[in-house]
DNA sequence: TAATTAAGTTAGTCAAAGCTAACTTTTCAA
DNA sequence: TTGAAAAGTTAGCTTTGACTAACTTAATTA
């Protein structure tokens, strides 16, 4: 039915697996349980259990010892949680913190932060950057 | 010795049953295992084994079936995590979002925020609430 | 003051998300 | 081409933080 959007709600850290899984994927052609581990800092049979999960999901396909790639339905998913992962980045940027604050700041709120709030985020961060905020970070005392 | 610093370092979920216990304390002179379960939307024996694991840690005492109140070191945790989630929560109003948008981002990121990226968050919402950011929400689009 | 209701407690269940240990498959180099 | 190393898998454990069900204590009110 049309405009009936099919809403699938991972959790977090599932949201984490399928972004990377993209990242390497967009890079390479494909992603691997050994690139994802390392990447997130988690080990191995903690990468296959989410795989496994986003692949009873239909989010993405894994060969048996092999390449990891994601669906459409995955791709669709998985771009606008990139998009949101940058947008969250920048957006930290913009306020004037160093690179690994804004890395870990974004990274908690992207899975909470509301649809609806984007294109604020979005102007805010134009509005920050034309007035250089970054480059000009605030003496704090 | 001096300038030895003890940190507790608590998860995320006890950091808000404990704030939200100074918060009560503060207003009637305790708190109760109810109010703390109608507040935090959490069922009574959650905030009782929550409260359990915060005495353990020397952080409140808790009457078996009486009153909540925090220890010397409870409160000045308390304290802390209290101006940390007060700050946030200036911090996303100031930018211009809504009351209860800012207190759910704010929420998240106050478990996680560094000590010092505090001064520069303060000094932000100076600066923001100077230019009445918030009174004057961005167009989005 | 006895009975009912509200609050608090205890025990045990569940899901999420990590881990280790032990095993299997694949890959690569001698 | 074979055998060691790397990658992947499986099974099972652990912690956190919620829950329900059943019970006990305290408070209230008829």
């Amino acid at each position: 039915m049309k405009g009936y959007e099919n809403k699938i709600k991972l959790t977090g850290s599932l949201e984490d697996y399928l972004e990377a899984a993209y990242m390497f994927e967009k890079k390479n052609g494909f992603s691997r349980i050994k690139e994802l581990s390392d990447f997130l800092n988690v080990k191995l049979p903690s990468v296959n259990k989410a795989i496994k999960q986003l692949e009873r999901r239909k989010l993405l396909t894994h060969k048996r010892y092999g390449y990891i790639k994601l669906t459409k339905g995955g791709k669709r998913l998985a771009d606008n949680l990139l998009s949101t992962h940058d947008m969250l980045f920048n957006f930290f940027i913009s306020l004037g913190f160093d690179k690994k604050k804004s890395l870990k700041y974004g990274c908690y709120l992207e899975h909470i932060i509301d649809e609806n709030d984007k294109p604020k985020i979005k102007a805010l961060i134009k509005f920050l950057k034309e007035k250089n905020y970054g480059d000009k970070p605030f003496k704090s005392d």
